[in-house]
DNA sequence: CCAAAACTTTGTCATGTGTCCTAATTATGA
DNA sequence: TCATAATTAGGACACATGACAAAGTTTTGG
């Protein structure tokens, strides 16, 4: 019942924090209260009312501040919006950095407890809103498209460990492409089962049928011959 | 071997039409031409360029028209959005309409010859871009919201009856879970082996991964009693 | 305490936007 | 063919937007 201990596990809830500001140099106090409070609100708009409404008269509406003063803070709205961005893919990256670290634990149990941890963060309002933004944005802006590309890099570590735990024989090419497929999957959910969405109720069905399904393709997957990978077994050729 | 088969019974190619448009009352053949002209130059923009630079004037541009011309045809960018979006998910619900009917052919094979479909059409630039746009604006536009619900309700109909067929002792309730499972996990490759994303090479190697997993998934998936659906064996409760 | 630096306000500018209106032009059917 | 409806062009309006400049105000460190 790989499950129900991985309920028992879940010792630390997972609550992204909005917002990881990286260090900055000189200003005074009141310059990086205020930088802050800016990027919370800008924040806000992008989650309660989408990308086009993220207009630097309603962030600084939203600080009840002046037009000017916002513009002074962040010169152009591009500015405002790439640190935004940044700042809160950097609060996600954080958050999956010391994940899997559960040494003693059988790796299906680790991979139970991460998709437990993602799938719940899937069902935040937050995620569900700004994720589906990231990605149409990541079309046609290679800002947030490496960004983004990054955020999910760190976030297949800790699956690449337990993969890798769990079937060391496979090519290095093939464990990355279970990651992948496995993170995939579960992104996949936040149209679905994210906040407000139709089958936001039955997460925990979509949560046991993700960690049986993982644990089973990670187990039992073979790669086929020929197919794109073919130093399976060594590197016989060259 | 389940997939190299499915590969042979791929004869109809997917292609989705660009756009399905409803009939249309009155009005001469040139005013219908040019709706489609106006649609067809939309779809383009909302693809290379995104959501924010369909503006009425850029797509008046587009089709060498002047902007009163378009908003004789549409009379707000909200009917035009509108319209639009219509009209590009009506023609993935047709194609999706006639799929799995393939009397003869084993569940197995169905459902893999429409994951290999589906994961194909993602591949395409046209779906790569377009629906992180649609699961955007479906977070902040009800109209949205509501047609891509239906356009996936429709999409998941072949698959429910491949699940049942391959599952009749399940609930309702179960089979349906677990083809939204299938169906998310496949839209959720979109982000990471779409056009131009970075694993787009390997999508046969998901396609391989993905058709594995989910064949396994509904051949053993067992409901966990007391989660959320426990009519399961039968309606011994009410 | 007090200059200097940081912050904030106020106002302006050019541009892009959606919508509307009226006059030409074109296509259709009786 | 020709009157009528449908389509196109042209122009105008009010408004929102991003960016900027030049003053005030506040905070900080010496």
């Amino acid at each position: 019942m790989p499950h129900s201990r991985a309920e028992t596990l879940r010792f630390k809830t997972i609550t992204v924090a909005d917002l990881a500001f990286p260090k900055r140099e000189g200003g005074y106090t009141k310059g990086h209260a205020t930088r802050e409070q800016i990027l919370h609100a800008a924040l806000v708009i992008l989650i309660k009312e989408g990308y086009t409404a993220l207009s630097m008269r309603r962030v600084a509406a939203a600080c009840d501040m002046k037009l000017g003063n916002l513009t002074y803070h962040f010169r152009t709205r591009e500015d405002l919006v790439r640190e935004l961005l940044d700042a809160v893919i950097r609060a996600y990256e954080i958050e999956f950095e010391g994940l899997a670290h559960m040494p003693g634990v059988p790796p299906e149990e680790r991979l139970a407890e991460i998709c437990g941890l993602v799938l719940e963060d899937i069902t935040t309002q937050k995620t569900t809103r700004l994720f589906p933004e990231l990605w149409a944005l990541a079309n046609h802006d290679e800002f947030v498209f490496d960004r983004v590309k990054e955020l999910y890099a760190r976030a297949r570590v800790p699956l690449i460990e337990i993969i890798r735990e769990m079937r060391p024989e496979l090519s290095q090419a093939s464990i990355e492409a279970l990651a992948v497929f496995i993170s995939a999957s579960m992104e996949g959910m936040t149209m679905f089962a994210g906040s407000d969405k139709p089958f936001a109720s039955q997460m925990p069905v979509f949560e046991s049928i993700a960690i049986q399904s993982f644990i089973h393709i990670v187990r039992s997957f073979e790669p086929e011959i020929g197919a794109l990978g073919q130093q399976e077994k060594a590197g016989a050729e060259r």
